[in-house]
DNA sequence: CATGAATGAGTATTCATTCAT
DNA sequence: AATGAATGAATACTCATTCAT
């Protein structure tokens, strides 16, 4: 099998594990169903993944990856701290309103999972924690945050604040608009931060 | 059986729960486990639970409203509603500092449960975040607030970010005292909500 | 559930999984298979043995020790190891003629098992070879076989040659009488091993 | 490929299986694992066996194909049936205990196989058993051995006796030289055909 | 009320075999 | 002839829940 058909066969079944995944949950996605969902047979999924968990992982690992490179693209050439920790919200937001499915996965059935598997979600989330880190320290050295900031505290506090605030929306059964969350959580992470 | 050995039996079940969801999870918590270590038979857990995730509601359930008890005997004479949220916060990082079995339970064992659990859960956790939505209310009421506040919105960003550090706290292997998070956090949201 | 209802269940799994081994051999005897057979559930089987294996050896080791017995029994009064040893045999050949299945189970099921597995039938075969070896003694020592016998090594020719008389009578189909066969194995042994 | 290269990988890939086998035990043994021993594709082994199994018998067939080869050869001038049996026994203990790998495939991977594939083990044996009734049969008739022998049963005990002698050296772990027992055995046949 | 023996549904994973290239 | 990616059948065991005592 040629390369591109094994990159194929690889995001084919990481495509239906997120349709099954979000419509039935990952305990009750048996291997069978997101082989059926994907194409393939019940044997090819662990030739390309050890353990069912790994597709969730990867799943993970894939979409957070491509947010991270969204955002870190967008908030390249941005010389102010504060426009960019809105526009990290507000990327935040739109990206899980526009794909429900991601939206469940990561919000309800990656929370339910082992503890050693929780490891390796908490390593796959770094990148994104990493980034919003560095966005906070900019600020600080911009003048823009308070120079007391504990970095850590505050990344935690930011992630928090908006992950709570996806998950009940999602809790809710989607009854407003994600997005329109953005500007108050902004303006309180803008005035919590400041300076 | 009186009702004193009847509650006595309800509470020998949830003590031996918290403890062994505490050690073992959730998961690996099979009730013939927990019915040992209540010290009562298998079949009469069913005698005061319909379900095994039932147990788990009741034992947040319990324990939240006791730390909403303790909260609201605490803040009911605070005129100042900026100092009842620091309040708040440090009693909710120092109660579960000081009851580690139960931070596990609430921070890593709860979440692993499905969606139809999850419900549950918010319905219990609802007067807690309505405790928090009144201190917050009061704070605009006095004018220590801004007025332009969504209040559902505020209620989640604080609960949720308080959750994440508690949680990081938790995953980090407790290498810190959460309850030094305390003043970081309430100044964080006294800034970010202050008039 | 009583002690006699705890042997009635003990026993008819037993039974159950005698016939089903018998009639489809060890490896496509399903666990569920045994169950119908024994008429229990499924999971009953798992309260009283803790693998499909240990059926299995458990049923060996009862067989054998109740042809042991037996043997102990007629050989107790014997005087004459000569007359002794050709006692064994046609008690040896004779009960594995009359019970067929059980013949299957041990000449051929047994056999099939993983190396761990072997290692326990042997600890359970012990006995039997004890007793071979006990009657060998007493005839060295009455005079009756030869001074010089190595004892161990003797003991093991007598057990394969039997051994492999059954399993050549088994394989053939049963087209002639195991018990015929007594007379020429037991004036094989009293000669080969005669002063 | 020319007839020499059809030769070579059947070869090798019996040679990987040896092996193999003999390093994981047969069931352990994974058709890809063999493959790679032999340094072919999983695929080649299906060009030149038409089940793992027959890999199996294949194997045994040649090796016992070159015993029965090296003891008719040197059999053939021998006059003396008692001599024969003795240097039968000597041979086949010899010839076992140099190849231990081939020991371990024949007495205890052999068995491990289902009633069909015994049977065939059965026929792959005849040639083997056939030669043992030839030297007892020429012992009848120069009166070495007694008249009134049953060769059936006979060869029976004599090919039972050995192969017990065999599986104990190795179940024992080869605690002592397997051909140390060659004249014991040799001695009992002796006495036990003899006239 | 209490017991605990009995029940039986539910599933990830392996690996011999095939077949398109 | 050779390859190796793909296939899909096959099953022991656990454990939440029930119910006869």
């Amino acid at each position: 099998m040629g390369k591109a058909a094994r990159v194929d066969k690889y995001a084919a079944i990481l495509e239906g594990a997120l349709r099954t995944f979000a419509a039935h949950g990952f305990h009750k996605s048996q291997v069978s169903k997101i082989a059926k969902a994907a194409g393939v047979a019940d044997g090819t999924i662990y030739l390309y993944f050890r353990r069912k968990e790994d597709i969730l992982i990867a799943l993970f690992r894939e979409k957070l990856g491509a947010l991270v490179a969204k955002l870190r693209e967008e908030l390249s050439g941005a010389e102010d701290a504060r426009a960019g920790l809105r526009r990290l919200v507000e990327l935040h937001y739109a990206e899980l309103e526009q794909d429900v499915d991601l939206a469940y996965v990561t919000q309800i059935e990656l929370r339910q999972s082992s503890l050693e598997l929780r490891r390796e979600i908490g390593e796959a989330l770094r990148p994104y924690v990493a980034l919003i880190e560095e966005v906070l320290a900019r600020g600080v050295a911009q003048g823009a945050f308070r120079a007391d900031l504990d970095l850590k505290l505050a990344r935690q506090l930011v992630f928090g604040a908006m992950d709570e605030t996806v998950t009940s929306w999602l809790v809710s059964g989607r009854k407003y608009r994600l997005s329109s969350m953005a500007e108050g959580t902004a303006a309180f992470f803008a005035r919590g931060l400041g300076a």
